[in-house]
DNA sequence: CCTATGACAGACA
DNA sequence: GTGTCTGCCATAG
């Protein structure tokens, strides 16, 4: 399957992943209610596991509420993770990231990546 | 119009 | 914490 037309849903949609800053994670329920339709969580998981064009998508900085990679072993998770870490975010066992620490805020001037992303990819330059 | 399919979310045991 | 159930929504046949 893949997405032939762009509807307002779809487009609203995929221009609130674009403005997920790199080191920040956005929930499906989030972007849904950027897209303006708040309960639409699973349209949102819709887009991104139809579209076989997901060049330019930060996709993987969309996560479940429960602040884990909704990706299935062997179906991208190990993939997205990989994305996470280089952009500083950090993604412990089963996928879990800390939502209060990487989670995109858009009010409270929290623009670009997190503190705690930023600190973490040092980190991760040093060396360990 | 109706049914099926999710990379969901919330509620609850 | 986990497992299950239910509601939700966009889109495809």
């Amino acid at each position: 399957m893949d997405i032939r037309w762009e509807t307002p849903f779809t487009r609203k949609a995929k221009d609130a992943i674009r403005a997920i800053p790199s080191g920040r994670v956005a929930t499906y329920g989030q972007i849904a209610a950027l897209a303006g339709r708040e309960r639409a969580a699973r349209g949102v998981a819709w887009i991104l596991h139809s579209s076989s064009d997901t060049a330019g998508l930060p996709w993987h900085r969309v996560i479940n509420g429960r602040g884990a990679i909704s990706l299935g072993r062997g179906r991208g998770f190990e993939e997205q993770k990989k994305r996470l870490i280089a952009e500083g975010v950090e993604v412990g066992h089963g996928g879990r990231v800390d939502l209060k620490r990487f989670q995109w805020e858009q009010n409270d001037g929290a623009a670009g990546r997190s503190p705690a992303a930023r600190k973490y990819l040092t980190s991760l330059l040093k060396g360990d």
